[in-house]
DNA sequence: CTGAAAGCGCTAACAG
DNA sequence: CTGTTAGCGCTTTCAG
C-alpha cells in the first residue's frame, strides 16, 4: 500500500505538501496540486484512515440508529442520508435497536469512541440521557423533538387532523385508530391529534394497540380493529395499513365500500395499483438528508453551534379510499380530492424552537 | 479521556502490561491482570480504535453489502449478523447497494480501506470482480455461490421443486412464475428448477417479470400473472408473494378457492392471520450468523485458509393455500400437509465444493 | 511475566 | 506556498 511519503518521492515533493493538497486543496499551488495528484493516482495512493483519525479525532463515520429497517419510513431515510453521507466522504453505521431502550443503549455505548457524532431515528431513550450523550458527541434527533437537541420531524399531525375532518365530513360517527410502537413520541403526538377532535359532535374514537408497526401486525389487529363497529379506520403508518387492507381482502371486506382506511404516512403505497390510498405523505427521504447535512455542519464548527431542526411539512392525499359510511345511506365512493399540505393554522417547515 | 498509560500509571505497571492485560489477559499474571482491569474501570479506560488500527492494520468493521433493507430476508440476516459480531467485538457497516452493479462497486472502493472484510448479499459483480477483491480482502458471500469463495445459500430449488410436484399431483396445468431481480443468481436457479419440471405432461409454466422483489411489484404484476390463464402462481419470494394475495384479495379473487399461492420463502409470512401460506422456509437468520463466523475465521488466520461455505437446508410447509384447480372439479380445499425438508435427492447442508 | 523503545501513517504547528 | 519537526495512542519486538 503507498504512503504519503512515496506520492511526496513520486512528485518530488514534502509529505506536508501531499498531506494538504489532498486534503485542502486550496492550500497549495496549482502546478503542485496538479503534480501530487497525478503521483498520487499513478500509485494508486488511498489514505490511511486510521491515522488520519490518530491525530485529527475524527473518523469519518456516523452512527445511525434506527428501530427497524424494513419500516420503508426508514428504509427510506436511511437510503438518502447514506447517498448524502458517500457525497461528502463521511459513511454512516447503521445500527437496528428494534425500538429497545436497551438495544440503543448498547450501540451508544458501542459505537461511541468510533464515530463523530450520531443520527438517532424515534429514540426511545430519556431526554436526559439523550441530551447527556450530546454533550459528548454530536447528536440529531429525527422523528421526535427534545429540547435542546437538534431535531427533525414531519408534521403527520396536522396531515391526520386533515384526515379526521375529511372523516367527519363524510358523516362517519365511529373510527378506530390503529396505535403505533409503544412509548413512541409520535404515536402520542398522533393519538393527542385524535384527542382533540373528539370532542366533535356524535364523534367516538376507539383506539387499539399499541403495536410495532409492521405489516403482520396491521393485519392481526384487523379483527379487532372490525370488532368496534367503526366505519372507518386509522392506522399509525402505512406498514400498519397496508396489513389491515391486506386482511380486509382476505376477509372479503371492500375498500372503500365497506370500511374506510387511511394512515399517516404513505411509504408504503407508492406505486399500488388501484385507487391511491388516502394517506399524509411524509418526506422521509428529506429527514435523512437534513439530518446528515446538520451533523456534518455540527461536527465541523467546534464552536458547539448548534443548527435549528425543522418540522418538516406533510402532504394528504384525499381519495377514493375514503368513502361516506354505508349506514349513512351515501352510497359509492367519494370523488376524489386534490393535494392539500399538512396543518392549516400553522406554518409548514416552521423551525424548531432552538433553546 | 483516559490513556493507556493512565491506566498504567493507576495500576503501578507499564503500558505495555496494560495493553497486553486488556487484549491477550492470558500473558499477564493474575494479580496484575485484576489490578489493570480495575484501574482501566476506574477510569473509564476505552481503548482508540484508531491508534489500535494504525498498527495492528485492523479495524473491527466488516462491510456488508445487501440490495434491499427493506426485504424482510436481508433485514433478518442483517440482524443476525450485527448481534453476532457484536458479541465478537466486531461491527458491521451496513451498504445498500439497490442491486445495482455500480453501486455495488462503488461501496466496495469507498470501503476497502475501512473494513477487515467484506459481507456479500446476492451480489451482482461478476466472479473476476469477485476473486479480484478476495485477494485484497476476505469476503464471504450471501445468497449465491461463487467458486473459490466463502459461500452461503439456502436450498431454495429443491423446497420449489416439492411445492411444484404439490401443485402437479392436485392436477394444475398452468402455472405462473414471477420471476425475481433481474440479472439474479438466485432467480436463475428458481427458473432452471422450474425448466426441469416444465417436462411433465400437460404442463405449462409461464413466466412473468423479472421484477424488483417489493410488495408493490407483487400487487402490480398480478393482472399479468392471471392474464396467463393459470390456476397457480408461484412467487420468487414472499414479497411479492404478499403483494399478490393483497391483489387478489383487493379484486375479489379468493386464495385457494380460485387461485393456489405460494412462494420461495416465508420471511414475511410469520405471524400472519389466517391459514399460513405455503412456502419454502429460509433460514435467514442463520446465513447472516454463518457469514459473520466465516469472516472472523478467515480475517484472524493470515494463513489464507478459507472456511468452507455451505448450503442450508429448507423447510417446506405445505399448506391449505393450495388447493386443486377449479377447473379440475376438486373444489375446497386440501387437507393441509405437514412439513418436510428441502430437496429429497440431495442431502441438506451438504458443504459447498471448496475448489 | 514485565518494561523500554520503536514506530504504524498521517496532520498541524512553526518557520522559512 | 512549502519543508521540517513533533507527535496522535497504541502494539509489538526485544531484552531482562
Amino acid at each position: 500500500m503507498a504512503r504519503l511519503e512515496d506520492v511526496a518521492r513520486e512528485a518530488g515533493v514534502s509529505a506536508s505538501t501531499v498531506s494538504r493538497a489532498l486534503s485542502r486543496p486550496g492550500m497549495v499551488a496549482p502546478a503542485t496540486l496538479e503534480r501530487v495528484r497525478a503521483a498520487a493516482d499513478g500509485l494508486g495512493f488511498r489514505v490511511n484512515p486510521a491515522a488520519r483519525a490518530l491525530i485529527t479525532g475524527r473518523t469519518g463515520f456516523f452512527a445511525m440508529l434506527v428501530p427497524d429497517l424494513e419500516n420503508p419510513f426508514y428504509a427510506a431515510s436511511i437510503a438518502a442520508a447514506q447517498d448524502l453521507a458517500a457525497q461528502r466522504e463521511r459513511r454512516l453505521l447503521i445500527a437496528v435497536t428494534d425500538g429497545s431502550a436497551q438495544r440503543e443503549q448498547a450501540a451508544v455505548h458501542d459505537l461511541e469512541e468510533q464515530v463523530d457524532g450520531f443520527i438517532l431515528l424515534s429514540p426511545v431513550a430519556g431526554t436526559t440521557e439523550l441530551k447527556d450523550l450530546h454533550r459528548r458527541k454530536p447528536v440529531v434527533v429525527i422523528n421526535r423533538k427534545v429540547p435542546g437537541l437538534t431535531s427533525f420531524t414531519v408534521d403527520t399531525p396536522g396531515g391526520l387532523a386533515r384526515i379526521y375532518d375529511r372523516l367527519v365530513e363524510l358523516g362517519h360517527t365511529d373510527v378506530a385508530y390503529l396505535a403505533g410502537p409503544p412509548g413512541s413520541w409520535m404515536d402520542r403526538r398522533r393519538r393527542a391529534t385524535l384527542a382533540e377532535h373528539a370532542g366533535a359532535p356524535g364523534l367516538r374514537v376507539h383506539i387499539r394497540g399499541p403495536v410495532p408497526p409492521s405489516f403482520t401486525e396491521g393485519a392481526r389487529a384487523t379483527a379487532d380493529l372490525l370488532a368496534t363497529g367503526c366505519t372507518a379506520i386509522l392506522a399509525y403508518n402505512s406498514l400498519l395499513a397496508l396489513g389491515v387492507m391486506f386482511e380486509l381482502g382476505r376477509c372479503g371486506v371492500r375498500v372503500p365500500h365497506d370500511i374506510s382506511v387511511a394512515a399517516a404516512d404513505d411509504m408504503a403505497f407508492a406505486g399500488l395499483p388501484g385507487e391511491p390510498i388516502t394517506a399524509v405523505h411524509a418526506p422521509a427521504p428529506d429527514l435523512g438528508r437534513h439530518a446528515v447535512a446538520a451533523l456534518i455542519e455540527m461536527a465541523g464548527d467546534a464552536s458547539g453551534r448548534r443548527p435549528a431542526g425543522r418540522t418538516l411539512p406533510t402532504t394528504v392525499r384525499l381519495t377514493a379510499t375514503l368513502a361516506a359510511p354505508r349506514s349513512a345511506g351515501q352510497a359509492g365512493p367519494v370523488t376524489a380530492g386534490g393535494e392539500r399540505t399538512g396543518r392549516r393554522d400553522d406554518p409548514a417547515g416552521q423551525a424548531v424552537d432552538p433553546r
